[in-house]
DNA sequence: TTGTAAGCGTTATCAC
DNA sequence: GTGATAACGCTTACAA
């Protein structure tokens, strides 16, 4: 790759010559300024964003830190954010922590020596610890999807406890009493509010004492496992709550796998919808999130940061999420 | 952030010494060690990686440069990619063209900039443009997904043309002779390669001039449009091969608001599979590609080429697709 | 075992 | 209008 140097000198000027005319700085005959890009065309000429970056501390780039893009939330909320980046100018590095407080922590450390200029982070645990590293060195940081509840840092994130809230009174008004939650890991806040909204709704209704919470992790190993001990119990439960749309899946094959039918015998509701692009039948009845949305004003948010641009003080932007009622859900058999 | 300057002066060293406490490099005493590395943890300090970048002129990040992460196949290849890189310690800056050649060449000037050490492509066009422009800046590239007729250049792709020849011998064995294909943009090698095996699979059969192809886009929309069309026509085909799984999706939207039943009424078969994990009902027959694969053996490559590994004339790896049978694919109505 | 100087590719500053 | 110089943070080569 050529230098600047190269092409001063093929241009027979010098480097700072060339330099105004890249940046368009500074008065420059206009002579010179042809033979100055003649010979950047010659050369294949880019500039060197690195030494660049050097200079000026700014790299326009920013990092992606999240669990896995596999899951179609994630990817959504990845589009908006590449989208909203790349529309002014910023790349993206992306990573993906299988919700590894691990390599959450090496990935912060890489992207913190690659002088990014901001992270987004979907964090895996509530700890204050990251945020705290990045805010030691000084890096902008806007948290995703979840709280840090010991922080104050910028957050965009949908209102778990208000859907999962109407997810359990939407259960509950189709006549289940027995509604068992299949809930993420207690570590992450999305599982606590979660957690929160079924307890509020089934305490309206007088039905505290019938919860029935399991914690696993949100994969489909998880949801299948703890369907599996779920339908272990008496009296069986004739509802679940999954607490996203992989545990859902697979508790959804643990019970097809157990001959029960949904949910003629057995109603599964859950939070997170699935993409309609890639649903041939939307079956599932769940709470969606605006996911492309979020990852947009997640964006928007830390690039306004950059720029020194909005208050001073932390934002919180809670996104609504959705009921959305389709077939997975009716009412319980005895009520039928 | 602090510097290798802050943490020479707080341990009362030169810089020299730091670099050599952090590098691991030449003699140092124990004593010294120590205070350089209690500095090191009292200032937070992480080394600069551009600096370093700028002197290595290696900057261990690689774009990835694809047309829609959304799209499944994609996000399963991205995360393929992802976790090969980290796993040897490079960095993934990501880039979504949405098939434009524009974005796509903005993007390829942005990360040549940044001097990424290397380029995974999914290019938007069988055009040697973007691969030129890599081989004139020395930047190593793998091509995925798709040809680049005319360049030689590393490639890592399914076999769209066995694929496709699989998929229409399938559908007629099925003992369909009206198969319409719903295809890709031309300028897309895979949408060749696909329109090349469904036309060898119909001349295999003496069918040669049944063939009926529409040319769209690899999206929903274009689907749902093609569907229309063909849905006008006199006589209509019994069976429609979608070439990717976005064209079914739209394709099945405009099937059923006509009223037709499939594969009852109209069978339809498609590339790409959908990943299991997000399918409810696995319900499309497809040829799918092992797409998290693609992108780890595309990453190995492009890693071994980074380290000057491996033959020096360019690789082609062709990946085996598999037809799958399911339920969208059934006998036409007159053969029952 | 530790330190000094030069240079990676840019650009801000100050001269001419 | 244009150019020389220093600096961004780091490491290689050479000295001490």
């Amino acid at each position: 790759m050529s230098t600047i140097g190269d092409v001063a000198k093929r241009a027979g000027v010098s480097t700072m010559t060339v330099s105004r005319v890249i940046n368009n700085s500074g008065y420059i005959s206009q002579e010179t300024r042809e033979r100055v890009e003649r010979a950047i065309a010659e050369l294949g000429y880019v500039p060197n964003a690195l030494a660049r970056s050097l200079r000026f501390k700014r790299t326009k780039t920013i990092a992606l830190i999240l669990t896995d893009i596999t899951n179609p939330f994630f990817t959504t909320l990845a589009r908006g954010i590449e989208d909203a980046a790349s529309e002014q100018g910023f790349s993206v590095i992306f990573c993906n922590t299988d919700e590894s407080k691990d390599e959450e922590a090496e990935y912060l450390s890489v992207v913190a020596q690659k002088q990014v200029d901001g992270v987004l982070l979907v964090p895996a645990s509530s700890s204050a610890e990251s945020v705290a590293f990045l805010r030691e060195r000084g890096i902008p940081c806007v948290v995703l999807d979840r709280r840090v509840p010991d922080s104050a840092v910028d957050t965009v994130r949908g209102d778990s406890e208000a859907g999962a809230h109407q997810l359990t009174r939407h259960l509950l008004e189709l006549g289940h009493r027995r509604i068992a939650l299949l809930n993420g890991p207690a570590a992450v806040s999305t599982a606590a509010d979660r957690l929160a909204g079924y307890r509020r709704a089934l305490d309206e209704a007088g039905l505290g004492s019938a919860a029935r919470v399991y914690e696993g992790a949100y994969t489909m190993e998880s949801g299948y496992r703890m369907a599996l001990q779920l339908l272990a119990d008496v009296p069986r439960p004739t509802a679940l709550f999954a607490a996203n749309n992989f545990i859902a899946i697979g508790a959804l094959r643990a019970l097809r796998e157990a001959g029960l039918r949904v949910p003629d015998e057995i109603s599964l509701a859950a939070f997170d919808d699935l993409p309609a692009a890639i649903m041939i039948e939307p079956f599932f009845t769940v709470v969606g999130q605006p996911a492309y949305e979020m990852g947009q004003q997640a964006t928007w948010l830390l690039l306004n940061r950059l720029a020194g641009q909005g208050p001073t003080e932390p934002q919180e932007i809670v996104l609504p999420a959705q009921l959305i009622v389709r077939q997975s859900s009716a009412p319980p058999p005895a009520a039928r």
